[in-house]
DNA sequence: CGATGCTA
DNA sequence: TAGCATCGG
């Protein structure tokens, strides 16, 4: 889900080049959704091992991050989600939850349907949305980064908290989701689109990542993190239920003319009845920890040779190929991440 | 999404 | 070999 700060969003394109050896702390959950979604075949189906196993999250986790680490010489981190705060998703009624529930459900059967009936794009479009990242999707992925050495954090709660809670001590150049949260976390900077490609208006083109800058986003705003918190409060987050017909300009214009919540009328106001401070916490002093361990280990190329080809049916030319990739890149990779480890980023 | 194959 | 198509697991 996530705060939609979109349209208030002050961002800079970069390249993938412009990113060797600034270290990233990477949300591991936004990744693998991602790949969930995305990698499947044209029915929508997601790839699989002969057992069942979901592996388009594996395949997409493997081939990117082998590209980006060593080839671009990007160092990052993954860092995974804990325990779901409670206050996340509390507020929503049981009426919603079952609406939620149900509405899910049916996708997954208009999905059936259309593939039954051929009808491909439409089994596609419904299929990307209906993917969970289960226990299985995340134990492999854990499995597969320690194979290839990379690094990963395992959160006590909020992933993108602990991503930002890396990036504010300085061990991440910045942390990299594809949502906004990570701004009401407090890291202090962030990226978006880390990919080797994209796909614009149907055609594959060199992605273009999104740097965005907390304390340049707020100046332009000219608010606070607190205000910005306020803001994202008013439209609606993991944590809150917004204010119908409050979208994200509106809410901007609240805040620098009121302040706070607190300050605004009554109809505003009075929806929160009580609830702000506990809201607010939740992004000001989120669940962190400081025991993590950032350094990028060996690869074991037999060890992801058993794993990809002789447990998840992966085709041993693509990943003997893939690394060889990684062997001829290495040494620039490893230069990347001595560059960011002596701090010269 | 990212890799590879096919075509001109 | 660039550019588009389609596999992959």
């Amino acid at each position: 889900m996530g705060v939609q700060l979109g349209p208030l969003i002050l961002k800079k394109v970069v390249s993938l080049r412009d990113l060797e050896g600034k270290f990233l702390a990477v949300d591991a959950s936004s990744v693998l959704h991602q790949f969930l979604s995305i990698v499947r075949c044209p029915d929508g189906t997601p790839l699989m091992d002969s057992h069942g196993n979901i592996t388009s999250s594996l395949v997409g986790l493997f081939y990117r991050s082998s590209r980006l680490i060593f080839e671009y010489g990007i160092p990052m981190a993954f860092v995974f989600d804990g325990k779901r705060p409670e206050i996340k998703f509390s507020w929503l009624s049981e009426e919603e939850r079952k609406e939620r529930n149900e509405r899910r459900e049916k996708t997954v059967r208009e999905w059936k349907e259309a593939k039954a009936r051929g009808d491909l794009a439409k089994a596609f479009s419904k299929a990307v949305t209906t993917g969970k990242l289960d226990r299985q999707i995340v134990s492999d992925a854990k499995r597969l980064l320690d194979l290839m050495g990379v690094p990963f954090v395992q959160a006590p709660s909020e992933a993108e908290a602990q991503a930002a809670h890396m990036a504010s001590m300085g061990d991440a150049w910045a942390s990299n989701s594809g949502d906004y949260d990570s701004l009401l976390f407090g890291t202090p900077r962030m990226a978006r689109y880390v990919s080797v490609a994209g796909k614009y208006r149907n055609v594959w083109l060199p992605s273009k990542p999104e740097i965005i800058e907390l304390q340049k986003f707020l100046k332009a705003l000219d608010i606070t993190r607190e205000q910005l918190i306020d803001l994202a409060i008013l439209i609606g987050t993991d944590y809150n239920r917004g204010i119908k017909g409050i979208g994200p300009k509106k809410a901007l214009f609240l805040v620098k003319k009121f302040g706070t919540i607190e300050n605004m009328p009554a109809p505003i106001s009075s929806q929160f009845s009580g609830s702000l401070a506990k809201i607010r916490e939740a992004f000001l002093k989120p669940s962190v920890t400081d025991s993590y361990n950032i350094e990028q280990g060996s690869i074991d190329e037999e060890g992801i040779i058993e794993f990809l080809c002789g447990e998840r049916d992966f085709s041993k030319d693509k990943v003997l190929n893939a690394i060889k990739r990684i062997r001829k890149a290495d040494l620039r990779g490893q230069q990347s991440i001595l560059k960011w480890s002596n701090g010269v980023s």
